[in-house]
DNA sequence: GATAGGGCTTCCCATCATGGGAAGGTCAAG
DNA sequence: CTTGACCTTCCCATGATGGGAAGCCCTATC
C-alpha cells in the first residue's frame, strides 16, 4: 500500500502520515526501491486509532501514551483510564472558560441596539471607563 | 512612560506590546533618544482594550475590527454587534465539539475498569475493532 | 570613575498540528 | 515518448505567545 492508499484507507492525510513518522509517533515505514513508503493493515490500524484519539481532542502527546498502552498486553487499564480522565477534565476546564465567554458576550449583545446608532455597550465593556483614543491604529492600512 | 511602565499598566507583556505594534494591531510608539519606546494613558487604554477583548475570546484579527469600530465615531453598533455574534455563534460551535468528546469520553471512562486489568473499553473504542500490532511505535524512545 | 544590575533594543527560535507548494524522481497508460 | 498522477524531500505559513541571546543605556553604589 502506498502512502495515498493509507492516506484514503485511514482518513489521515500523507502529509499528516509523514509527520508523524518524523516525530516518532508511528514507525519509519518500509520503503521500495523506488524509495516509495509501504503499508500494511496493522499499519493502517494504527492510523485510525491516532485519528479517533484526535477526534477525541487527545493531544498528539497524550495519543502516544494510549498507542503505547494499547500495545502493552501488561497495561493496567488505570493508566488508560488516567490519562482519559486527565483529558476530560482539560477539556471541561476550557468548555467552562468559554462559557463564561459566552455569557458575558450575550449580556452585552443583548444590551447593544444592533441599530445605525453609535451607541454600544459591547464597546464599552472592552473600553473599560476610557475615551476612544484620537488615533491608536494604523488608520491608512494599504494590505493589498 | 516605558514599555515596561506600559505593561505594568495594561497587564500586555512588552513580548506582546512589541509583537502588536510589529503586526500593525497598535501605531508605532514614540521613541525617546535612546530608541526606547514612549507610551501615554491613550496607549493604556488601547492596550486594555485589546487585553478585554483577547479575554472574550476574539482573534486578534476581530480585536483589530473592534479597535477600529471604538474609533470611529460614526460607527453603527449593528456593525459591532455583528462581530460579537458571529463570535458567540464560533465558541459555541467549538463548545458543542468539546461537549461531544467529553461525553463519549466519560461515557468510555465510565466503563473502564481503572484497575490492575489490561481490559480497557477505551483503548477498544480507540482500535475499533482491530488488534494492537506487534510493535507500530519506536519502542526504543531514547529521547534524553 | 568604575562597576553592577536592571531595563531597553533587535533578532532568532519554539510551541501545536496542519496545510501549501516547489523541485524533482517514478511509474503506468496512451 | 509524452502526459498525468503519484511519490520524495525541503521550506514556509498559520496564531498568539514565550524564551533567550547579544548588545546598548541609565542609575546607584563603591
Amino acid at each position: 500500500m502506498n502512502i495515498g492508499e493509507a492516506s484514503q484507507a485511514s482518513g489521515v492525510s500523507a502529509k499528516m502520515i509523514r509527520y508523524y513518522e518524523q516525530i516518532g509517533l508511528i514507525r519509519p515505514s518500509a520503503r521500495t526501491g523506488n524509495n516509495y513508503r509501504v503499508y500494511g493493515e496493522d499499519d493502517v490500524h494504527v492510523l485510525r486509532f491516532i485519528k479517533r484519539a484526535r477526534s477525541l481532542g487527545f493531544s498528539l502527546e497524550e495519543t502516544e501514551r494510549l498507542l503505547a498502552l494499547w500495545q502493552d498486553r501488561e497495561r493496567e487499564s488505570a493508566a488508560v483510564k488516567a490519562v482519559a480522565v486527565e483529558h476530560i477534565a482539560d477539556l471541561e476546564r476550557r468548555i467552562a472558560d468559554m462559557q463564561g465567554m459566552v455569557k458575558t458576550l450575550k449580556h452585552l449583545a443583548h444590551c447593544c441596539g444592533g441599530d445605525g446608532r453609535p451607541d454600544c455597550p459591547i464597546l464599552e465593556d472592552l473600553a473599560g471607563h476610557a475615551e476612544p483614543p484620537k488615533a491608536s491604529t494604523p488608520s491608512s492600512k494599504n494590505h493589498s
